[in-house]
DNA sequence: TTTGTGTCTGCAAACATTTGCAGGATTAAC
DNA sequence: GTTAATCCTGCAAATGTTTGCAGACACAAA
């Protein structure tokens, strides 16, 4: 008799404004005012009302209200894949901010694919949420399917890898400055010469991060030429880099990975031929995968407080949404990194 | 003019069933049963609908539609953290499936937190969700409040943590034997003595885990007491095994750690003192995280086809969703795992 | 008595769909 | 000419809320 649980049993009907209205001889106006506070309803009525709400388990529903004023407080979001750590730790800030504001989250990935990240997009706005964060895909050439919803005044925002030529809200970090920080404290270490192992140009972050290197290795007056091995972002590619750049003659250097996992491929190529690291060749990666600190040498590596990135984001997108205008929202937030300095260099 | 959308604008009205209707002199409910492609309407008329509705660029409305079928096509999905690789690729499988079936999924972390849980549990229910996916948190003592949503009607799917007491299809793997495995390994590998650095009892995989290790420690006659050092299931707390490992003057074992981030731990530790690795102490995780192949030993440890898992479980919910009676439905599921053999052992 | 003011409540429409039921039209069978 | 059958379409209710407008009531001021 004494639950915590107002009885309920399978197959029963829910209960609706309608049956409080009945119950308590009120029309569903009063009592839908009522529990929304509203300043025409006597106080005395509200507790009534509310108590009944109470008594009888009534919950509001949800998709009712959401289609009477057609917006939900669904928040979606589409990353290339769920499972890379980057974008779990992002997603989990992006969750953390949005439960706190009382905002829920649907999910996507787009497993890289252009053509998925379209099907989403619609999904997501078939199902009026309030609001998009999308990190694009690797594929995706074109930004006409963002437009046509940011049209539509779909609120989006940006981050880590963003739509360059699409007016909104960016969150991600600095690439070129991170990068050439590296480059940097690279050469400053002693090494004579710096290679970089590259990703694909079409990716903006992989661009920023070359064209960062090359910056650093300008300005700093070194008197080599940019090395660089194009490729993937997979710990494959690092590996196959390793022997390019054996065949190319340099057994003494320090290589720049576009990210960890290049980085750690590299690695392991290098200890397959008994490299010396960081006496011999140095290495350096990008993102502070959790795996850097294990891997043995620990891999020096830039951090970029995907959780923070997350957040942030998701702060920017509800202010939007809730009409708060954040100075923030106007620009392009470039968060902090930091260089994380460890065996391999 | 000739775009690939149709004309659209910032504050534009959604154009509904009720325009097409207008437009083609027809009812809407002629116009809603050609577009579901009724038996009633003629073949005719639903090609004319067909192409008005594309003309104006029509899109159904979800939110009007589960408002009335009183069904979402969402699938909720409650995890732990969402940043954990384990979870993220379980929910990356259950992403996958979903998008396939046509379903969307909504999720949220419990931060191990049962509140939390509670929390989400009826945001989800509210939102009218098709189903849910759950793991449950470290903290959850009690079932009553995933009962609450059964009895209500709610379709729902635990994977890894599950609920013990509680009638619902579970997908999980089968932890008592795949640890029975690893210590059955252990000692045919000649480890003089296996001890297990254990997980909390409340969770039922750590308890599973710790049962068959004491279950292949009695099958096998080892003539020795099952040694447990009880903690957390992070870093740190293999870090800290170790040391009273070593103070119970044991010095040469194979130690079994309940997953791969207390025997990362350990094996930091382990170094710490210069115990080779695995020649004076073996050791073996349990996960497959991606930091075991990386690490320096690789660590020997159990690959639990996170991935797989999502799938499985989203695959069963959505036939119980759907009425299929999936045979698997009544059961529990116990995938296969599988022994991942490396260098700490 | 009228007018005004303030406080509280209800009617009914609106949101976009689906669907049971009924009815109109056409054709075929008796 | 009646009856039945078949095919197509529309009316109206229903889903659970919110909200503009109007009405009811009480009480005070003119």
């Amino acid at each position: 008799m004494f639950t915590t649980f107002p009885q309920t049993f399978a197959g029963m009907k829910q209960v609706t404004i309608k049956n409080i209205a009945s119950q308590l001889n009120l029309s569903v106006s009063t009592v839908s005012r009522a529990l929304n506070d509203h300043p025409d309803i006597h106080i005395q009525t509200k507790k009534l009302v509310k108590k009944a709400a109470r008594d009888l388990g009534y919950n509001p529903n949800i998709i009712a209200r959401s289609l009477k004023s057609s917006r939900s407080n669904q928040i979606g979001v589409i990353v290339p894949e769920i499972r890379h750590d980057f974008f779990a730790n992002a997603i989990s800030g992006i969750e953390e901010v949005a439960y706190q504001k009382g905002y829920t989250i649907i999910i996507s990935q787009s497993n890289e694919q252009q053509e998925r990240e379209i099907i989403n997009l619609n999904s997501m706005y078939l199902h009026r949420v309030a609001g998009i964060i999308v990190s694009v895909s690797q594929t995706t050439t074109s930004s006409i399917h963002f437009k046509k919803f940011l049209d539509r005044g779909v609120k989006m925002v940006f981050f880590d890898r963003v739509c360059e030529d699409v007016n909104t809200p960016r969150v991600r970090i600095d690439d070129m400055g991170s990068s050439y920080n590296v480059v940097e404290y690279l050469i400053n270490k002693g090494y004579k010469k710096v290679v970089h192992f590259a990703g694909p140009e079409t990716l903006e972050i992989c661009k920023k991060r070359r064209l960062g290197y090359e910056k650093a290795l300008r300005d700093l007056n070194v008197e080599y030429e940019p090395l660089i091995f194009e490729g993937g972002m997979h710990e494959d590619d690092g590996y196959k880099h390793v022997d390019d750049l054996l065949k190319s003659g340099i057994n003494s250097c320090a290589i720049f990975a576009v990210n960890d996992p290049v980085a750690v491929g590299a690695i392991k190529r290098l200890k397959e031929f008994h490299i010396k690291i960081p006496e011999q060749i140095g290495i350096a990666g990008f993102s502070n995968n959790p795996i850097t600190e294990m891997i043995s040498p620990s891999l020096t590596t830039v951090d970029q407080h995907s959780f923070e990135m997350g957040k942030k984001a998701a702060e920017i997108l509800i202010d939007e949404i809730e009409g708060k205008k954040n100075m923030d929202s106007e620009f392009d937030i470039k968060l902090n990194t930091k260089l994380i300095i460890r065996e391999s260099t």
